[in-house]
Formats: structure tokens, C-alpha cells, sequence
DNA sequence: ATGGTCGCAAGGCGA
């Protein structure tokens, strides 16, 4: 099973690469993250001609995730629990059953920028929030992937140029503390498993020639549950997506487990 | 360097 996060930055700007990548690398399940389309405006019957059932948690102009799947998937939710005030489409969930269910979270984690201020403090309560879901999956003993945009650069060695993050939401100690507490419940970074070196990265702004100097940073991540990462057999960026026409600011990461 | 470049949607916010 094949299962791919990609920040899309805008369903209608993508209308033409996302269908391009997906025909190339045929994944089995991904989560998309920035649709920045209400439901009703997502083009979910483009994706079922190419094979795929398509679930959305939307919201206009801003944020919205997807989920598609060559797979069925079943016992959807929309909307990271734990805050009925909270009216940013950041968080879906589906299983989805090949050889073995999977319970596949799909995550747009808010930026946080500026900081410190009202946006921090929402990311790292969202972040809380979050911690509070994984456990109570955990319990369930399914193997999870939680895959999307995290807004978080986990270490120094996953920017290219780490020092002008420093007073950033995503590189700040308590963003990166929430994301380890995260991790600390057992999680695994799938990225991680396969490459422990530097000079990977998953998102080059448009401006500032950032992808031209590959001035880079990894902020999207596939965390597996123990149960997950037993299963794991693969996993990549594919890079090279952000060198074509029209890309989105963030490039497709993908694992592949025996599942 | 308070710039720079995109997307959504139709002015300014978010990233």
C-alpha cells in the first residue's frame, strides 16, 4: 500500500499537475493538504474517473484537506476532535483496507506565524489536540499513519539554511518540543527510517529563488504507529515535482507498506 | 532589505 502526502497549495491552481503526478506515481492512498475549496467546489469526479474515492473536509478559500483512494475506505471523520469552536478544515481520517486495514490521518497543521502571538498559541494548542488523538488511536492498536504538512522542521539538518529560522513557528524549541512529544508517544518518522542524513527537504518557497538555491526545508512528514512502522517498506520525496510547470510550493512524500 | 512570490477571489489575507 502506497500512501503519499502532498500540500497541493490550491485545487484549482493544481488542476493540472495533481493528475499529472498521480498518473506517474499511482499511489494508493494520499492526503492532501491546502485544497483551499469548499467541498461542493472540489473536482471529486475527475479523481473517480482516475480510479479514486474521494473523501474532503473543506473550507473556503483557506486550508481543506482530501483524502483519495484506489481502496475502500470507510469510518471517515472530519475535524481534529477535542475543540467545537474550531472552524479550520486541518484534519481528516479514513480506514482504508488492502491486505491489512490502515488508519490514515491526513493533517494540516496550522503555520503559527507570527510568533509569539494569538497564531502561535492556536498552533501549539492544535498540536495538544492532536496529542490527545494519537493516544486515543494508539489504544486501538491499528497500524496509523498520520501524513501531511506539519509545519514543523524537526531538526536543524532538515533546513538548508537553519539559522534564519530561528524566531520561526517552524523551527521555534516549542514547536519542535511539541512535534518530539508527539513522537514520544512511539511514533515513527518514516523519512527518518530509510535517511538519516541532511539535504532533504519537502517545500522551497517562490520567492527568493528558494528552490533554484535549494534553499529548502522538510516540514512534511508520515509519523507511523508501531504497528505501522512494522509494516514499512519503503518511502521517498519525490523531489522532482517541484521542478515542473506549474508546481505547488511543496513536493509529494510517500511511503510504501507491506499492507 | 518590513522586500520577494504565489493562491484565492476579487481586496487583502495567508503562507
Amino acid at each position: 500500500m502506497k500512501i503519499a502526502t502532498f500540500n497541493i497549495n490550491g485545487i484549482k491552481a493544481r488542476i493540472e499537475a495533481l493528475p499529472r503526478w498521480l498518473a506517474e506515481a499511482t499511489p494508493d492512498v494520499v492526503c492532501l493538504q491546502e485544497i483551499k475549496s469548499q467541498d461542493d467546489g472540489f473536482p471529486a469526479q475527475m479523481f473517480r474517473d482516475m480510479g479514486y474515492e474521494v473523501q474532503t473536509h473543506g473550507q473556503k478559500a483557506f486550508n481543506g484537506v482530501a483524502l483519495l483512494s484506489r481502496l475502500p475506505m470507510t469510518d471517515v471523520v472530519r475535524g481534529l476532535p477535542g475543540d467545537d469552536d474550531d472552524v479550520q478544515a486541518r484534519w481528516i481520517e479514513a480506514t482504508v483496507t488492502g491486505a491489512r486495514a490502515v488508519r490514515v490521518c491526513g493533517l494540516y497543521l496550522p503555520n503559527g506565524n507570527p510568533a509569539p502571538g494569538p497564531k502561535y498559541d492556536y498552533k501549539l494548542a492544535w498540536m495538544a489536540r492532536m496529542q490527545a488523538r494519537v493516544k486515543t488511536l494508539l489504544a486501538g492498536e491499528m497500524p496509523l499513519v498520520f501524513a501531511g504538512d506539519y509545519n514543523v522542521i524537526p531538526q536543524a539538518m532538515d533546513a538548508a539554511k537553519p539559522g534564519g529560522w530561528m524566531t520561526d513557528a517552524l523551527y521555534l524549541p516549542d514547536t519542535r518540543a511539541a512535534y518530539r512529544r508527539l513522537v514520544n508517544l512511539g511514533l515513527t518518522d518514516a523519512f527518518r527510517v530509510r535517511e538519516p542524513g541532511a539535504g532533504h527537504y519537502s517545500f522551497w518557497d517562490y520567492q527568493a529563488g528558494a528552490w533554484e538555491r535549494n534553499n529548502g526545508i522538510r516540514i512534511d512528514h508520515l509519523l507511523l504507529s508501531p504497528q505501522a512502522a512494522d509494516l514499512l517498506s519503503n518511502v521517498a520525496i519525490d523531489r522532482a515535482v517541484r521542478g515542473g510547470d506549474k508546481p505547488s510550493d511543496h513536493v509529494p512524500v510517500w511511503v510504501t507498506l507491506d499492507a
